[in-house]
DNA sequence: CTATTATTAGAGTTATTACTCTAATTCGTC
DNA sequence: GACGAATTAGAGTAATAACTCTAATAATAG
């Protein structure tokens, strides 16, 4: 592998871990044990790196929210959704964790966001559409745009809300549960579109996600 | 006003403005017109600053979201909640947009963080549980813990949301519109659960919300 | 008026960070 | 194996930020 793609690979994987505020270039460096003027020699600066990582990112979540082509949607489809966008998410969770600051630093990332916002958002606008459509809720179009701009919220800020509220600094590590609880959230917004028909399917589907209640409810 | 409040309340401004990571003490400082040495002889550090403007926040926030006493909830005390919480987090927008690092830059604070939110996600959960209790909503225990985790996910990412996705760089300023527009997506949570004998009624009082379309609708 | 304490100024320190520059080394190709 | 281009090392720089220290000034009490 060459030289750039291991830049690109342990920033990230130093980003995710500590924050991009909290990592420098010489960091990366030395963690790559390579010199800085190589990191360099291969990025403009810094927020060349992380305009690369959004690259990656942007094209990987918007494969993910294409609708199923050449059929109806079905409940599995939007399963499949979540978990595929929320290990993406996971994946690049400093992005959005850093988002504002990010994108202020950087005018052409910010404008390119906000593009690849609006595409989301029509994206999921459309499944919701998709699965009123095929009888699965009961969702007029306002309750579908609401539902999407609900869901791109709560999905973009789960890992935040994870590390703020029920991680303590020592024992910062996110497991399986917590990532499926945030499933489990995104899921609790259509539950009352939820037809008659489908109801029971989809409801069993979710209890998969019920959170263990030992890292939602201490205190 | 002393030294001390003035160094509070300058910081909060030039935090809004601009993040607390652009913000330095010399900043503060220089625009108040006073020395780094008068303004470290009121704080120890940048962080007690911020603990203080924690303090401050964390105060009006319980204050408003206590149940009303000695009487039934009504559908304006939902609309009270969700403005008077909106100010105070436009009042202090800059917290919950830095809060990843203000909070691992300081464990004591991140603990306290803790305690805030539990006790804020339970006093949004009683709230839902009064309206379901009023007949305002029909919704069960799980649905009301469901939404109170909602609620407290898109009223706290909801500034960060508008400086992210509907923000230019230039022309930063967030309107009314904009605050309005996050108390009509917190309502369009419970809408699914409105009773028919409430349903009009509640939704008149969102339809003031609905944002312009200029603004969500843009590109 | 004086002694003590609270407040302030402002220069200075230490640490860090993003990034540059030059020289060396490796690589591909003929 | 020679030669130009790509890659790398590593010392160095300029800027910045949080914070300290000492001395000066104001406020207050007796």
């Amino acid at each position: 592998m060459g030289t750039r793609e291991r830049i690109i690979d342990v920033a990230l994987e130093m980003f995710n871990e500590n924050g991009e505020r909290a990592v420098t270039t010489n960091h990366i460096a030395s963690r790559l044990g390579i010199s800085p003027g190589n990191l360099y020699y291969h990025f403009r600066n810094k927020q060349a790196i992380i305009a690369n990582l959004f690259d990656r990112y942007e094209q990987r979540v918007l494969e993910i929210l294409a609708l199923p082509e050449g059929r109806v949607i079905e409940t599995q489809d939007k399963l499949r959704y979540l978990t595929d966008v929320f290990n993406e998410l996971w994946a690049y969770r400093f992005m959005h964790r850093d988002m504002e600051h990010l994108l202020s630093a950087d005018p052409e990332l910010h404008e390119r966001y906000r593009g690849f916002f609006s595409h989301c958002l029509r994206q999921i606008e459309n499944i919701f559409l998709a699965l009123s459509g095929a009888g699965i809720l009961s969702a007029d179009e306002q309750d579908c745009q609401d539902l999407a701009l609900n869901t791109w919220i709560v999905v973009t800020s789960w890992f935040s809300f994870l590390q703020c509220n029920l991680l303590s600094g020592d024992e910062s590590v996110i497991t399986q549960d917590m990532l499926q609880g945030g499933i489990y959230q995104v899921f609790s917004l259509e539950r009352p579109y939820l037809t008659p028909d489908h109801r029971d399917d989809v409801l069993a589907l979710q209890r998969a996600f019920i959170p263990r209640p030992d890292w939602l409810k201490r205190r």
